[in-house]
RNA sequence: GACCUGGUAGCUCAGUGGUAGAGCAUCUGACUUUUAAUCAGAGGGUCGCGGGUUCGAUCCCCGCCCGGGUCACCA
């Protein structure tokens, strides 16, 4: 027999040792005084003799993450998944049933515990137990309690051994929740209203990428994940809905990456009579706001990196940055008239060893360009502003130069972490614009946006001045818990089937 | 999708063309304030899966499965 099936066994043989004991293994509810945290909280400061003078008597419940056992002297550590408290059990101060119970325990076991606070000769915040209580049973051998568990596959496939034994995966998640409680606020506080906007659509727009398909089995109807929300909130501005906002989960069925999971959570937002340049100083704002609250500091610390989100960030032109880059790798200069000249830039673009695809022209070329040399580069958060026309079908026009909008990314860390710009609101030239789009699809551009003749309409009844954004949450807790991966900081990032 | 790299005990990792190793975990015993407890002993392996080469493969070769990284695509 294996080691594991030994110990599996071992486990079962003890759990049927308690119920011949009489013991409910699988009890309903436990009246748990205090949490461990909140003991820790309330009592990590007091002294022995405080303790011994104050004598209160407290419960608290956990898993059981170590037994170190003397005979007579034992001592168990139970954890609520954020903090650890030791349990002192010696024979003399349970009744006997509790006694037996204790002996019938194993790591990861779940138990309740009466008794009162004290500190022992190594000054451990303990409690002395006087009711020790069964709540549930481990049957599986855990992992380590030192070297823990790295192996990282198995970290995000059972993602609960990694919380039970890795401190530092249940701060990232908690830290997650923070971020986006306080995206949350600052949003609402902002008079922002909170909306839900369909998941699945009949047309996947509102971005440029591979939607995935299902299927309606009553209406017979193929449906899209939605790949962004962008266009039923635009549809809620035109609605009167002046300040909307969305937090939830986009799918793009596209490559995985360390930055790339096929479903991901943005915070996208619309704000009436604003454009890009308001969404800049906002963003500025939220950023250090949201790293303030989350993490206590808008230093970040990542990886090789100090990251700073105190305003103003810097401020590149998608073209300036293309050209100077080009140029400094071409030991020549680049201009923006080649830039904008269809020819010339892929000339440019190949000398690069950049990929230049069938359909695309000038401007898609240019954004190549500037995402290959550019982005790693892009630390300190940089907002690339001002895109071609020709990558931002549903962007507005610069009024002096038509082949450029009014938008921008925002990058940090090296890569994209928030995208917004001035709404294209004149229903004509959207129309022309997907039009734009439809040619390249027929082209075989697999991310050409698709006509969506009800937005058309929307704008047709009238969207005020309208600047909208996206925030990557998943990147942004990547930048504010240190995480190389964005699987670190997605609870079940989607791992290949296995068996 | 391409390239690089990994898969050995429950966990963390060594290792070798000739009977498979350690620490922790598990089991037995000792121990009334320990805390990576300690001490003594014991058990535990389809070396990812399938082929091939070989007298003999965990090791060499091929294919496959599942990870990780880089690139490509994207946010």
């Amino acid at each position: 027999m294996s080691s594991r099936d030994e110990q599996i066994q071992q486990r079962r043989a003890n759990l049927d040792a308690l119920t011949r004991l009489g013991v409910d293994v699988y009890p309903h509810r436990f009246e748990r005084q205090h949490t461990v945290s909140e003991l820790v909280a309330a009592h990590g400061d007091r002294t022995h003799d405080d303790l011994e003078a104050g004598k209160t008597p407290t419960g608290t419940s956990g898993r059981i993450l170590a037994i170190r056992s003397f005979g007579k002297a034992n001592f168990l550590v139970i954890s609520d998944g954020l903090a650890k408290i030791q349990v002192y059990i010696r024979q003399d101060a349970l009744p006997p049933l509790d006694f037996q119970i204790f002996k019938l325990l194993d790591f990861g076991d779940w138990v309740g515990v009466e008794g009162r606070l004290f500190r022992t000769k190594t000054n451990e915040l303990t409690v002395w137990a006087s009711r020790l209580h069964f709540l549930s049973k481990c049957l599986l051998p855990l992992p380590e309690k030192w070297h823990g568990l790295t192996d990282v596959e198995i970290r995000y496939r059972q993602r609960y051994l990694d919380l039970i034994v890795n401190p530092d995966a249940r701060r990232i998640f908690e830290t997650r929740s923070r971020v986006v409680a306080a995206i949350r606020a600052f949003m609402t506080a902002r008079g922002y209203l909170e909306v839900e906007t369909p998941m699945m659509q009949p047309i996947a727009g509102g971005a440029l990428a591979r939607p995935f398909v299902t299927h309606h089995n009553t209406l017979d109807m193929d449906l899209y994940l939605r790949v962004a929300p962008e266009l039923y909130l635009k549809r809620l501005v035109v609605g009167g809905m002046e300040r909307v906002f969305e937090i939830n989960r986009n799918f793009r069925n596209e490559g995985i990456s360390t930055e790339h999971n096929p479903e991901f959570t943005m915070m996208e937002f619309y704000e009436a009579y604003a454009d890009y340049q308001v969404l800049m100083t906002m963003t500025e704002e939220l950023l250090a706001k949201v790293a303030r609250e989350a993490i206590g500091t808008d230093q970040l610390a990542f990886g090789e990196h100090q990251i700073s989100l105190v305003a103003p960030f810097a401020r590149l032109s998608l073209r300036d940055g293309a050209r100077e880059a080009a140029g400094r790798r071409l030991k020549r200069e680049v201009t923006d008239a080649e830039l904008r000249d269809r020819d010339r830039v892929a000339v440019i673009a190949t000398e690069l060893g950049v990929e230049v695809e069938p359909g695309a022209g000038a401007g898609r070329i240019t954004t190549g360009i500037f995402e290959r040399l550019c982005e790693a580069r892009l630390v300190q958060p940089t907002f690339v502003y001002d895109f071609p026309t020709e990558v931002s079908p549903l962007s507005k026009q610069k009024p002096d130069d038509p082949d450029t909008v009014e938008r921008f990314e925002l990058y940090v860390g090296g890569f994209e972490v928030a995208n917004a710009f001035s709404e294209l609101n004149d229903p004509v030239e959207q129309r022309r614009r997907f039009e734009a789009q439809l040619a390249n699809r027929a082209k075989g551009d697999l991310e050409a946006h698709e006509m969506d003749e009800d937005y058309v309409r929307a704008l047709e009844y009238g969207l005020p001045p309208t600047a909208g954004e996206g925030v990557g949450i998943d990147r942004l807790v990547m930048l504010l818990t240190n995480s190389p991966s964005i699987r670190d900081v997605i609870l079940f990032p989607l791992m290949r089937k296995k068996e």
